[in-house]
DNA sequence: GACTAGGTGGAAAATGTTTACCTCTAGATT
DNA sequence: AATCTAGAGGTAAACATTTTCCACCTAGTC
């Protein structure tokens, strides 16, 4: 078929274990004979064949990439092309590939990934969200498979390597951003309470909230899916409260999209009436109108890690467990002002 | 190491190849042998090697992804996400996965494709855009290697399959959307003038005011790679003309936005004071303010088909090349009305 | 002058499948 | 009764590498 490394090696005159040490940049070959090789190589166009590597070598190169079933609104988040960037980035600078594997339900995501560990074609996996009893999580703790999480994991938090933000301490800081304005207050948009990320941002609200001595409003709290049709429904609700509130933090730049649309129907002004906060500071933040004081969370860098760490956990297998915390900023922009006396 | 298909045919007391032929699900096993054989192979949670299998059969049941180069803005974009989920529903239907490349240059694209391609890790490949010129193109018909592009080849045209959308069509249906409501003063915002998409849609434009007996007008032309800064500015000076347009046809959603917030800050209503007609109808599209008007491109299907056709020309290698069309349909929302007199 | 050591390189096993070709049995055909 | 044929399954080559032992050569050492 192909040309194979015996082609190369008969044309060189050498042994095609030789061939593969030259490939390998073995110290056991000698300059000359290296060159020598080489040259056979261009000559014939030699590439190797990398199912037969990977099944000699027992490795693959490859990082698996678990994404959230795709009938997952999130999966529209601007959020994703960001990591994926991040996490091509880490995986490229040492010369990994990467293999997707989707599904419309989970039981189809966990079967994809059963299909990518147990057929051996990667060598770790990094996932991009995680559910409440993530079956895919038990899988491959339970074969100790290499694998990193970006987010936080709902248990076992000490035995799972993951990378995020401290999203609790993101929380508190935008909210005494908007505290520091001299709001009191504050109501907070998030996504499903089933996400860590929601459960963190909502105690970091919280905890600001209990330092800066105001109250904590259970009608102040609403968790969205998403912004269209429910949620907006449920902003209107909460402005139509007897005190309304006069900041919000939005758990999402997208989401927050969808706040102020909906703000603008009724007729609330941002950042006059009402000012926002979201959350991070996707290429949308910008462009929204008004534009989003958003905090950022460094989305390329949480993808830049994790691949680079799972990288250094799959050729070194008994790497300790980490956590690795991203760092925030608040990038302010012109969503938020003083509150209307 | 791990449990292999001859541990299987020991337990169940038959030969490796009788093993594989129960895999494959192959005719020329009884019933009897087949029930046993799986019985042994569940006992054991055998899976299959899948690069031992990959070698062995010179095919892998993986499809390989080229993004554009990752510095590209248009990464950004939420037509990827979108075009992904179609692609990767495609794949998943007849059991293939996905390997995804990036790299940050052209070069490096390349690159990654080359090492797809020869290192024989993908069956074909999907090209998520073209360049003019591309490298990775001529590569690959140079090898005679399946694969399809999404969108429209610059050159050999018939000699590429490619799904895509009737973009001059579109842009025409568009255009004409807008002068079926009375205006007469159209201007064009797009993209880079180096994408097929945006000559197409170009052209569509003109098409339908030539149709009408309209004239074109030069200065109602804008090429912007991206609505902020320098495109911004490029908006000012459209709507400071002596006769500035009563309606626009921009080219992408994402744009659209970005030329709504050019126009708020001008103080110009839409529609009221302006029309927009944008293209892609992603999320956004339903999110804006006001919800625009936006041509449906049926980006899911764009990749379901790519996905789709692509399998087929693996799978038969002398499938004929071919150019399938997906169709749009124009999602009426609340960006267009009568020009004010 | 035999022995050791280091530097090079080769032979062949190992990796886990698929598949072309062969064998065997039992019934059908002449 | 001899030959054919179909059905079922086994044998072993092939796939293209990596890697474990070996083997050889040249110096340097006692």
């Amino acid at each position: 078929m192909a040309v194979t490394i015996k082609d190369v090696a008969a044309l060189a005159n050498v042994a095609p274990s030789t061939v593969s040490r030259v490939i390998a940049d073995s110290p056991r070959i000698s300059e000359e004979t290296k060159q020598k090789v080489k040259k056979a190589m261009e000559q014939l166009g030699y590439h190797p064949n990398l199912n037969a590597r990977n099944l000699a070598s027992q490795s693959t190169q490859v990082l698996g990439l678990v994404m959230p079933s795709s009938k997952d609104v999130g999966f529209q988040n601007p959020f994703f092309p960001a990591v994926l960037q991040g996490i091509s980035e880490g995986a490229r600078e040492k010369n990994y590939a990467l293999q997707m594997s989707t599904g419309k339900s989970e039981r189809e995501v966990l079967d994809a990934v059963i299909q990518m560990v147990q057929g051996k074609r990667v060598d770790g996996v990094i996932l991009l969200y995680s559910n409440v009893d993530d079956q895919v999580i038990s899988y491959l703790k339970e074969q100790k498979f290499p694998f990193v999480l970006i987010g936080k994991p709902y248990i076992d938090i000490e035995e799972i390597t993951h990378v995020d933000n401290d999203n609790v301490r993101a929380a508190k800081d935008a909210t005494d951003y908007l505290i520091g304005y001299g709001h009191e207050k504050i109501g907070f948009i998030g996504g499903s309470a089933e996400l860590m990320v929601t459960v963190d941002r909502v105690s970091g609200y919280k905890q600001a909230l209990i330092n800066a001595g105001l109250e904590i409003t259970n009608e102040y709290m609403i968790h969205e899916e998403f912004l269209r049709e429910g949620g907006q429904e449920a902003v209107r609700e909460l402005m139509a409260l007897e005190h309304p509130p006069t900041a919000l933090v939005v758990a999402d730049d997208f989401m927050a999209l969808g706040v102020l649309n909906t703000l603008d129907e009724l007729g609330i002004r941002v950042p006059d009436d009402l000012s926002i906060v979201s959350f991070n500071n996707v290429l949308l933040a910008e462009m929204a109108r008004p534009p989003l004081t958003s905090v950022d969370i460094n989305i390329f860098e949480l993808g830049y890690q994790a691949s680079k760490n799972l990288i250094v956990m799959v050729e070194n297998r008994n790497e300790p467990t980490k956590r690795l915390i991203i760092s925030h900023q608040i990038i302010e922009r012109l969503s938020c002002s003083k509150p209307n006396p």
